[in-house]
DNA sequence: CGTTGACTTGAGCAAGTTCAACCGGCGTGG
DNA sequence: CCACGCCGGTTGAACTTGCTCAAGTCAACG
């Protein structure tokens, strides 16, 4: 929790930097995967005005806490986050995890307060969009609507699918999908659809899954021996993706 | 699919009733649940020329199929649906039933196509809202976004927590869940909380909850054995709302 | 009255969980 | 500097939940 001042302090000068300059959306690296798209460049501007760039957490720092009121619905601009919800009785499930570009908070849109908690995976930083101010100049921008719209669409659609591996698939099944899902996610980042950084614990990757850690580690182990892909701790390189596709289901 | 002309005539009278006599939104039994909430009167009126509400189907026919591209967002006015996802082997989920006054098709706004398929669970109808034309008023109409925002991010909402469900919970809390989301769904809808019918088939309601047909069965057995809910045929009696509470994990 | 489809019931089985031990890296404090 | 505890991860063996398969009931229907 307070050990963030650790790391904060070089990430809010660049925050900050950027504020100063007017260094906007036009110029951030997720400029095409991003909301803006599509914007014309003085709606463009307006929305640069509301958008607050100075926030950052460290790892395990909680982004919104389950039903918290909503303030703001969050791009991500850096490293990772993980949702969850929780039963009545303690036990958890992850919904979800968000890389850079990706939003987090719709969920609390409906009822004005976040129906999930979201904690960064590690050192990361996020655009806050204060959703008050979204709605005001969203009003007069149908493009910003639709694009918020779509990408809620978008969210749903995972959703649905995730539905489907938790419902329906085996083990196996679930950590073949959920491994190429990461890869095509980092491919649309222009990053190598081949080898990346497990940003989460393999009790993450479990519980989010449906599985016991302890099988999340066979299957890892399992898929290795079969020359699929090759692990490195928290680092993956896909080997045979074709392969892996094959074990989807 | 070609019986639906036995029970059709009857539905298409009363649309067309309804269109002709201009019977809108306003004076919709859903009104207080649907789209228009909020919006001012020359707003439904704009609104009200777009709807088609002439669309009826019969049992087991399809309201729009996977990857079929987005026509138009449908509120449910009489009725039952269900969607499905398949994964590559056929296997199916079933991601969610739809009662009147919900949505359905939204996951189709970020693709513009059909993410997922939708099927009458018994004779229905719906209103129908053509995609295109939502867009062009919606543009003046910035309740009219916030409200189909607000209707996505619940529709989002409900999903994480059945995630949660599909994850993580019991047959036994699956199953009381389902319940008593049904009962909460009909209650809000001025129904009974505690007497409904199940439109939807024991192996719908297996497949949605991530279950065998036969455990279904012997949940509900066990559940009327305690007392805490009867069964006669498709219709359930909740006999002991907190005890069903109380398993709901 | 035989057929069909939806549902129930019983018995055995398997996938994945649970429990327990173990390993290695890392930060802390003696 | 090393011992210690802790955390994340891996591995092995026993166990349990809910599945599969198979048979049987019941109501609707031609």
């Amino acid at each position: 929790m307070t050990q963030a001042n650790n790391v904060a302090p070089l990430f809010m000068d660049i925050a900050k930097v950027e504020h100063e300059h007017h260094l906007a959306c036009q110029s951030c690296a997720l400029y095409r995967l991003c909301l803006p798209l599509g914007l014309h460049s003085d709606d463009l501007a307006q929305l640069d005005t509301i958008i607050q760039r100075s926030h950052s957490l460290s790892r395990n720092q909680s982004l919104f806490d389950y039903l918290a009121p909503l303030k703001s619905i969050y791009v991500v601009r850096s490293g990772a986050f993980k949702t969850t919800v929780a039963a009545s009785n303690g036990r958890e499930q992850v919904t979800g995890f968000y890389f850079p570009g990706e939003f987090v908070g719709m969920d609390a849109i409906h009822s004005q307060s976040y129906q999930s908690t979201a904690k960064a995976l590690e050192t990361s930083s996020v655009c806050e969009l204060p959703f008050e101010r979204l709605s005001e100049i969203g009003a007069a921008m149908p493009q910003l609507q639709m694009q918020m719209m779509s990408r809620l669409s978008k969210e749903l659609s995972a959703d649905k699918n995730l539905m489907l591996l938790l419902g329906k698939k085996t083990a196996e099944e679930k950590m073949a999908t959920f491994l190429l899902s990461l890869s095509r996610r980092f491919q649309d980042r222009g990053f190598s659809a081949t080898e990346f950084q497990l940003s989460m614990s393999r009790a993450d990757i479990a519980n989010h899954l449906g599985l016991a850690v302890e099988t999340v580690s066979r299957l890892l182990g399992r898929l290795q021996d079969g020359g699929l892909v090759h692990f490195e701790g928290k680092s993956v390189n896909i080997k045979d993706m074709h392969a892996l596709q094959s074990l989807c289901g």
